[in-house]
RNA sequence: GCUGGUGUGGCGGAAUGGCAGACGCACGGGACUUAAAAUCCCGAGGUGGCAACACCGUGUGGGUUCGACUCCCACCACCAGCACCA
C-alpha cells in the first residue's frame, strides 16, 4: 500500500495538538530539564523558507531529548509589536490588534503543519497586555533604580514618515520605510544605562557555548578599548589658564609626537570657550555645514579631512610643555570618549592626513619610514620598534615605553588608566503607536513619575490614525483621553509619556516567561525559573543576533541583580541558522519576490519529506541554496522507510545487523545534539540501504529505526510504529547500544609500503599489532615491494591502516 | 581598512592527522514495459590506455610528518559583520 503523506500528517498533528503531547512538566519529579528555544516568531504574514530551516533542528532536538528521559521545555511566540502591524495599521486601517490576532493563528497553525513539537500552552505574544504587563514592570524596576533615564540627543528622523529611526532602521542614511533620507535631529529620548553593564556582557559572551564569528561581532558591538585619559591645559592668547581638555589615548608611547589636538565639531566646550575664539564666525559656519551634513555622508568621505582651527586657544602637552594648536573636526565622532583626540600625525593615518591638508608639522617618536604615510601602531608594535624625539625615553622599546610613559604622567597628576567602550547607552523610545506604553507620567512639577506597580498594565488604548503628527509627536499624543491624567505624586493635572518602547522590549525578556506564562504576580515564579534555569539550546537566525542577544544579557544581569530571576545567564548555548538562499545565492525574501513558502513544498511532498530535504541540503549554520533538485532523492527514501513494514522477519536484533544499528545509534546522539541533520540523514539512508540489500528487518531493528527517525521525521515514523507494534512512538526511550558492537568482527585496512598503497587486506579485528603486521608481511604484494631492503619502521593505525617505511 | 568565517567532482555536500569525494542530485548503461513514468541493478574525480594499470588531484606557494582537506607560515578569492572608536 502506498504511503498516503497528507492524510498521516494532518492525523499525528491533530492527534498531538489535541492531546498535548509535547507538555512540559514544572518540577517533574524524575526526569532532569531541557529548555531548547527557537526564536520568536516576527508577526508579519506566512513562514518562510528560513523558518523550515530554523525550527526543524531545535524540534529534532527537543524529540531526540525526550526519547533520552528529559522533561523538555520547547515553547514558541509572537514578536508582534513593531512595523509590519503598524504599516499594515496604516495602509488599510485594520486595527494592529487584528492584524497581529490574524498573524499570530497563522504562523501558529503553519507551525502545526511543519509538525513541530511545541507546548502550546505555553504560547506568547508581545502585545499581549498580560504579556505587556511585565515588560512594563521591568521597566519600571530600571526607572527605580536608576537605570532608565531621560535626556536630550540627537536621533535618526524620517521626514517623510515623520517619525524616528533606530540605527537598524536607518542603515545607509536611508529610511527603512520609505527610502527617503534620514536627518538628525536633537529629541528627548529615554536611554538605558546598557553602558553601565558592558564588563558583565563581556563575561556572558566568555561563557556563552556560540559560533566565534558571532561573539566577536557582540565584542565588537560592545568595543571595549583600554588606555590613558590625559588632561591638557587650555590657555588663550594672553597665556592664561581658561579651562582643562581630557583626551582619551590607546597609544600614550606616541604623546612626545602631538602637534595638534582636535575636538568634534559638536563638542559643548567650544561653547565654553567661545570668548576666547578670536575666529568665532568661521568656526560657527564649520560647525553648521557639518550639522546639516547627515552622519552618513560624513563617515563616506573619509578620505577628505576637513575641519576649522580655534583661533586664540592652545593646549600645552603635559609630557613636554610644547604649546599645540586647538581644531574643531568632523572626523572626531561626538559620542566617544571625551569627544577630542591627541593628534600624531607620524603615527596615525587620519591625523596624517588632516596634517598634510593644514600644514601642520609631523614629529616622529618611533622609528620607521614616515616619508608618505604615518607609521601605525599595528606595525610598530609587532616589530617593537624603538622610540625617538622623546627625552628619556629614547631608544627605549615601544612597549616598555607605552607603560613608562603612562606611568611619569599619572605620576605627575594630569593622566589616568581608563577603558572605554564604543557600546552607548540604550535609546529605548520610538514615536510610534504600536509599541508598549512607558509606565510613566510626565508632571510639570515632579518630573517623570512612575506608575504604581498595581496599575500596570497601563494598556495601549485604541486610536484611529496611526501617524505622528507633523511634528513628529507620537500618534498617541492625538489620544487625549488617555494622556491627560492625574500625578500619582502631587495629585495634580499631568501627561502621560507618549512614546512607545521599541520593538526590542518584548524580546529581551520572554524566554522567562515560558517558564510561567500565565503568572499574574510575578514575570515568573522564581522557583519554576530555578527549575527550568538558562536556556539549554537557543536557535534561530543570525540576522539581528548581535544586539538582541546583547539586550538579552542586559536584561537578565539586571534582573538577577535586583532578584527577580536567579541566574545570570539566560542562555548557555545559542546556535545561529543560516540562510535559505534563492538559486542565486541570494537571500529569500519577501520584498524580492523570490520566496518558496516551506507550505508549497509540503502540500507537494508533505512535511516529512519538507523536512528531511531542507537539512539534507547543508549543515544548520551553513548559508544554503534552495533547489527543488535532490528531493526526489528524499521522497524515495521516505518511501523506502514505508516499505520496511513489508519485509519484517525475525524478533530480536540479528547478527547482521548489529554493527549497523549500534553506529548508527552512536552517530544519531552526536548528530542531533550538534544540530548535524545533514549526516544525521545520511547515517539513516545509509542503514536503509544495507537493509534493502539483505533483503529482511527484524522488529526490534524497525523499531529502534523509527524511534531513530522520528526526530527528523515525526508523522511516518509515528504512524508505522502504531501499524507495526500497536503502541504510541512517543511513550518509547532512546534504544541503548554496547560499545563492543560498534566494531566489526573484521574490517579492510589499507596496507602501504613507504606511505604508498600497495594493497587492500581483510583483517580479523581482535588481531593485535604484532599479529597484523605478520599477517600483511605474508601478502605477495607486500612481499615484493619490501623484498631486498631494510624495514625502518613500521605502523599500524588499528583498523585504519598500516603504513612500512623500508630503505 | 579591521575582525571572523569559508575555499573539496557537473551540483548540494562528507571525512577524531590514516584508503579524499560518504550520502544524495543530475548523468551514462542495463532489467522490467508495446512505450513512457515509477521501480530495481550497475558505472562514474581528471588525464592516458582495449585492459591490467600509471600519473595528477581538496584555492596558490612553502613547511612539519611515515602519512596533511585536516597542523604551521605566506599569499589569493569569496561570504558575513564592523567601519574616521582616538
Amino acid at each position: 500500500m502506498e504511503y498516503n503523506f497528507k492524510e498521516i500528517e494532518k492525523k499525528w498533528q491533530d492527534k498531538w495538538y489535541n492531546e498535548k503531547s509535547f507538555k512540559a512538566i514544572d518540577f517533574h519529579p524524575t526526569k532532569p530539564k531541557y529548555y531548547v528555544l527557537y526564536e520568536f516568531y516576527n508577526i508579519s504574514g506566512n513562514l518562510h523558507m528560513g523558518h523550515l530551516k530554523g525550527t526543524i533542528p531545535a524540534d529534532a532536538l527537543a524529540r531526540f531529548k525526550r526519547f533520552k528521559g528529559y522533561n523538555v521545555l520547547f515553547p514558541i511566540g509572537g514578536d508582534a509589536f513593531g512595523l509590519p502591524a503598524e504599516n499594515a495599521a496604516i495602509k488599510t486601517g485594520i486595527a494592529p490588534h487584528d492584524f497581529v490576532a490574524n498573524g499570530m493563528k497563522t504562523v501558529l497553525d503553519q507551525s502545526k503543519r511543519l509538525g513541530l513539537s511545541f507546548d502550546w500552552d505555553r504560547t506568547i505574544c508581545t502585545s499581549d497586555p498580560e504579556y505587556y504587563k511585565w515588560t512594563q514592570w521591568i521597566f519600571l524596576q530600571l526607572f527605580n533604580h536608576g537605570k532608565a533615564y531621560k535626556e536630550k540627543t540627537k536621533v535618526n528622523f524620517c521626514p517623510h514618515c515623520k517619525t524616528v529611526l533606530s540605527n537598524e532602521d536607518s542603515q545607509g542614511g536611508k529610511c527603512d520605510r520609505c527610502g527617503n533620507d534620514v536627518v538628525q535631529e536633537v529629541r528627548w529620548s529615554w536611554l538605558l544605562r546598557m553602558r553601565e553593564y558592558a564588563e558583565k556582557l563581556l563575561g556572558n559572551i566568555d561563557r556563552i557555548n556560540m559560533a566565534e564569528n558571532l561573539k566577536e561581532a557582540q565584542r565588537n558591538w560592545i568595543g571595549r578599548s583600554e588606555g590613558t585619559q590625559i588632561s591638557f591645559k587650555i590657555y588663550n592668547n594672553k597665556d592664561e589658564n581658561v579651562g582643562t581638555l581630557q583626551i582619551f589615548t590607546t597609544c600614550v608611547e606616541t604623546v612626545y609626537g602631538i602637534t595638534f589636538v582636535a575636538l568634534a565639531p559638536e563638542n559643548s566646550l567650544v561653547d565654553t570657550l567661545k570668548p576666547y575664539i578670536t575666529n568665532w564666525a568661521d568656526v560657527e559656519e564649520y560647525r553648521r555645514k557639518t550639522a546639516l551634513r547627515s552622519e552618513f555622508d560624513r563617515l563616506s568621505d573619509q578620505k577628505d579631512k576637513t575641519g576649522a582651527k580655534l583661533e586664540g586657544l592652545y593646549v600645552v602637552n603635559p609630557a613636554n610643555g610644547r604649546k599645540v594648536p586647538m581644531f574643531i573636526a568632523d572626523f572626531v565622532l561626538a559620542g566617544y570618549a571625551t569627544g577630542a583626540v591627541m593628534a600624531v600625525p607620524s603615527h596615525d593615518q587620519r591625523d596624517y592626513e588632516f596634517a598634510e591638508k593644514f600644514n601642520i608639522p609631523k614629529i616622529q617618536v618611533i622609528e620607521g619610514d614616515t616619508s608618505k604615510a604615518a607609521v601605525e601602531k599595528k606595525e610598530y608594535l609587532s616589530k617593537n620598534s624603538k622610540m625617538l624625539n622623546s627625552a628619556e625615553f629614547d631608544g627605549m622599546p615601544v612597549r616598555e615605553a607605552k607603560q613608562k610613559i603612562a606611568d611619569k604622567l599619572i605620576e605627575m597628576g594630569v593622566a589616568e588608566r581608563k577603558i572605554n567602550y564604543k557600546m552607548t547607552d540604550w535609546a529605548f523610545n520610538r514615536q510610534r503607536y504600536w509599541g508598549e506604553p512607558f509606565p510613566i507620567v510626565l508632571c510639570e512639577h515632579c518630573g517623570e513619575v512612575a506608575l504604581d506597580e498595581k496599575d500596570l498594565p497601563l494598556v495601549l488604548p485604541r486610536v484611529k490614525d496611526y501617524m505622528p503628527n507633523e511634528k513628529g509627536d507620537s500618534p498617541l499624543s492625538k489620544a487625549k483621553e488617555w494622556v491627560e491624567c492625574i500625578c500619582p505624586k502631587c495629585g495634580r493635572p499631568a501627561r502621560r509619556e507618549t512614546d512607545t518602547m521599541p520593538n526590542w522590549a518584548g524580546s529581551s525578556w520572554y524566554w522567562l516567561r515560558y517558564v510561567d506564562p500565565h503568572n499574574d504576580k510575578a514575570l515568573a515564579d522564581f522557583e519554576k525559573l530555578k527549575y527550568w534555569g538558562s536556556v539549554d539550546c537557543y536557535t534561530g537566525g543570525t540576522e539581528h543576533i548581535t544586539r538582541h542577544v546583547l539586550y538579552a544579557f542586559f536584561w537578565q544581569n539586571f534582573l538577577y541583580e535586583i532578584g527577580a530571576v536567579p541566574t545570570r545567564d539566560p542562555f548557555a548555548r545559542k546556535m545561529g541558522s543560516g540562510l535559505i538562499l534563492d538559486s542565486e545565492g541570494k537571500k529569500m525574501s519577501k520584498s524580492s519576490a523570490n520566496g518558496v513558502s516551506p507550505l508549497e513544498v509540503i502540500d507537494k511532498y508533505g512535511t516529512d519529506v519538507a523536512r528531511l530535504h531542507v537539512h539534507f541540503l547543508g549543515g544548520y549554520e551553513d548559508n544554503t541554496p534552495w533547489t527543488y533538485d535532490g528531493i526526489n532523492g528524499i521522497t524515495s527514501f521516505i518511501d523506502r522507510v514505508w516499505s520496511l513494514q513489508n519485509i519484517i522477519k525475525g524478533d530480536d536484533i540479528s547478527k547482521e545487523h548489529i554493527y549497523e544499528l549500534s553506529i548508527l545509534n552512536k552517530k544519531l546522539c552526536d548528530d542531533y545534539e550538534n544540530l548535524k541533520l545533514n549526516t544525521a540523514i545520511s547515517a539513516l539512508m545509509i542503514f536503509v540501504k544495507k537493509i534493502k540489500e539483505d533483503g529482511f528487518i527484524t522488529r526490534e531493528e524497525l523499531r529502534q529505526f523509527l524511534i531513530f527517525l522520528n526526530p527528523l521525521a515525526p508523522h511516518i515514523t509515528s504512524e508505522m510504529y502504531e501499524r507495526v507494534f500497536n503502541s504510541e512512538i512517543l511513550d518509547q526511550t532512546w534504544p541503548e547500544y554496547d560499545e563492543k558492537n560498534l566494531v566489526k568482527s573484521s574490517v579492510e585496512i589499507a596496507v602501504q609500503v613507504n606511505s604508498k598503497i600497495i594493497t587492500k587486506l581483510n583483517i580479523d579485528t581482535s588481531l593485535s599489532q604484532q599479529e597484523v603486521l605478520d599477517y600483511v608481511k605474508q601478502d605477495e604484494k607486500i612481499k615484493q615491494a619490501i623484498s631486498d631492503k631494510t624495514i625502518v619502521k613500521e605502523i599500524y593505525v588499528p583498523n585504519r591502516i598500516v603504513n612500512i617505511i623500508v630503505k
